[in-house]
DNA sequence: ACTGAAGGCTGCCCGC
DNA sequence: GCGGGCAGCCTTCAGT
């Protein structure tokens, strides 16, 4: 039988009042959610003032967030594609990959 | 003069507990935004549980945070829109704008 | 066997010819891509311009994508749950629904 | 003044058809666009039957689209964040960016 | 079938 | 005040 999405009669006082429930519930977090959103942009935004690079710190934010092995992998595998693309040249990135190579 | 996005020398050790504690302020509240995201997916799987339909909960939400005139404007322009495009036959959305335009 | 995603030794050379013919060809696909998005976001500006209002434009291309069938169910999802929640009274939506009701 | 949204009376039949052409051409442009990113997709699924990783070739060609100059800059701060962390020990991209430091 | 990621769309914010 | 850029939300799709 398909799902019921919804409300059977006779019961809609009991399902009404679920309803009421739920979405009163998820109103209140969504609530304190964006609260916590409003602290952290407020956060970025003293960064900024401070001289910070918002994008940066987000980057930043995201790398600590990883497994460490994940890192790794991810940054050998970017070196292996550039290198093999012939884009290993010049950048800091490229350098330092080339420097690795050669020690293997 | 180009804003500075680097950290200034002799500075260093300053600057830096700076940016580590603003690092860790956004990390502290993101994790408490999360746990509020996963509170809401929460009651999302318990609505759906309870044989309710989620989207519709979802627009509902919307529509509670929107002002009534907004809404109305909108629905408004809807029916103007479909009935200029001949899209209003048969759908009881579409006869009930029919019918208001009579009475206009 | 975990998927190797590396390139194998001795085919080195093979392999970055089709890895450098795979993202050229997206590149170009993603210029197309782009330039239709372009080409969409001028119509809107256009119709802007005509007077017409974006977002009922797009929610009306969303309507014409979706089946008839598909639309009434969700609007009747709708009034029901508004309907649970005592927030059909008013509203053009509402009372059309609440005349709808009322013939079943 | 209020930007007019509605359809002007008197207007009606001409604005009609301006709106459905409007309409009728974003279709139109989505569908190509739909067309291509549809391409796009089967190339990445190809890459994948190939042994490539998709996210890493989507990382190169972001990386392609951007100024070399902007990548070297955000690295360079990536660097130095990371270094008044005490984040750059261990990882590849840690020793070279430690490297550069002391050849300055 | 469900969960987690990727892309597209929308609303917001900054800079012009 | 407007347009462009950025972040969040939602939806769709691949993976399990």
């Amino acid at each position: 039988m398909a799902k019921k999405k919804g409300i059977g009669h006779n019961s809609g006082a009991v399902e009404s009042k679920r309803l009421k429930s739920i979405i009163e519930r998820i109103e209140r977090l969504e609530e304190e959610k964006k609260s916590f959103a409003d602290d952290i942009k407020q956060v970025y935004a003293e960064a900024k003032g401070a001289g910070f690079d918002a994008p940066t710190i987000r980057r930043i934010i995201r790398l600590r967030k990883m497994e460490p092995e994940k890192i790794r992998e991810q940054e050998e595998l970017l070196d292996l594609y550039m290198g093999a693309l012939g884009m290993l040249t010049g950048t800091p990135l490229a350098n330092a990959a080339l420097e690795r190579e050669e020690q293997k």
